[in-house]
DNA sequence: GGCACCCCATCTGTCGTGTA
DNA sequence: TACACGACAGATGGGGTGCC
């Protein structure tokens, strides 16, 4: 085949990132199952299918094909299985993928195509969350959800972005944290751009209270993790776990808080971490100007103009003036929750003090039995001569 | 000891978000 | 709207802990 083509593994692997590669792989593999009458059932495409997929894609480029037809077979297909925003990934990525490969479709028949098909349209229908609904769900979660949690309404980072910090990256005496990463493997946010957010003071404390037990939550993760894929101590991040793990911790809550309400077409929580972002664009937007909300959420239009336009210092003024609005507690309430957390703390402290005593015990009586061995063997030795 | 539950992890498929 | 990527759901596999 000449160099300028491109089958669906050549095709896939030029993408930058491997979550990008995924999805293409998907939709051109799909294309051909669709053509082949071979939907694929599986719960993962082996390596054996997908070269299997590359070689019919290598295939169907090589020779004539009657693309319009197939397109609209593929929309069919689509159509039948996917929601909207998903079957116009689908269709797209294969219009992508032939272009890629000089097979250009008329405007007309493309219209036709995509005429065929549902626009793109979120189907889920989001729950706004309540103050008392956060509170709620706040109470049944495990310690690191609500870390991550209270990180979110407070600064409006999304989950990814909170998972990515490094200590580095929060100023705790002026309460600033810099958003420079979306998790731990990508180097920049979402929209490549980093930007400035503020912690509240009960954020702040939550924050504190965390950094001083973080290392023995990562001492007992490692222990947990399983022994195929070890989590490591040298994790740097402030909230050291995968996106994954505070889904379930998130999800887990909600469940316990009575929270979990399934959309019945997608069966995807009408609540997620997203829903904190929108709960604090939606509140501070009615204490703050909306484009310095708009710029602290990291949205693309507002970041430049907002940060031309106010200082730090005035950002910060403004978002202090509104942060109760997304703090979990009312300025009375804080007192009791301060204390609580603190003799949470004290609890965990004792704790890894009476461990570190008796491991200090165990190693001493080791010790002793070590040197009654050593003494019993001498004696053994000088018996045995005599 | 068996079991249930919790927590840790990775991977793939699907849907949602946001920028240009 | 195209494109890129984040987020969610579910499968799978393993260790720790508390209860019976």
């Amino acid at each position: 085949m000449g160099s300028d083509k491109l089958t669906l593994l050549q095709f896939t692997n030029s993408r930058r990132t491997p979550g990008t590669q995924r999805q293409y792989r998907q939709s051109v593999c799909l294309f051909f199952e669709c053509l082949s009458g071979r939907p694929y059932t599986g719960q993962s495409r082996s390596a054996e299918h997908l070269n299997e997929m590359d070689r019919m894609s290598s295939e169907y480029i090589s020779t004539d094909q009657n693309y319009f037809s197939d397109l609209l077979r593929f929309a069919s297909f689509v159509a039948d299985s996917f929601s909207p925003n998903t079957m116009n990934t689908h269709l797209s990525v294969v219009i992508m993928w032939l272009e890629l490969n000089d097979i250009v479709i008329s405007k007309r028949k493309l219209e036709a195509i995509k005429g065929s098909i549902e626009k793109r349209r979120v189907i889920t229908k989001d729950h706004i969350l309540t103050h008392e609904e956060i509170k709620k769900w706040y109470e049944h979660l495990t310690r690191i959800g609500r870390v991550a949690l209270v990180i979110q309404m407070a600064t409006g980072m999304r989950l990814g972005e909170v998972l990515g910090l490094l200590p580095e990256d929060v100023d705790l005496e002026n309460r600033i944290v810099y958003v420079r990463r979306s998790n731990q493997k990508r180097k920049t946010t979402k929209n490549q751009k980093e930007r400035i957010t503020f912690l509240t003071e009960e954020a702040l404390f939550i924050l504190n209270e965390w950094l001083a037990y973080r290392d023995t939550f990562l001492e007992i993760a490692c222990k947990k993790s399983n022994t195929v894929r070890p989590k490591t101590r040298d994790d740097a991040r402030l909230v050291p776990v995968t996106n994954s793990n505070i889904q379930e911790v998130y999800t887990r809550a909600l469940e316990k808080a009575g929270l979990l309400v399934r959309d019945p077409d997608t069966h995807r929580a009408t609540i997620t971490s997203h829903s904190i972002r929108r709960y604090f664009i939606s509140q501070l937007k009615t204490a703050m100007p909306a484009e310095m909300v708009e710029a602290l959420a990291g949205h693309e239009g507002y970041l430049s103009g907002a940060y031309r336009r106010y200082s730090v210092e005035q950002l910060q003024a403004e978002y202090d003036k509104a942060c109760h609005l997304v703090s979990l507690s009312s300025p009375e309430n804080l007192p009791a929750i301060k204390a609580d957390l603190q003799s949470q703390a004290e609890f965990s402290r004792s704790l890894a003090s009476e461990n570190m005593r008796l491991q200090q015990q165990l190693q001493s009586e080791m010790r002793e039995r070590e040197e009654q061995a050593r003494r019993i063997s001498a004696i053994e030795a000088a018996m045995s001569k005599r």
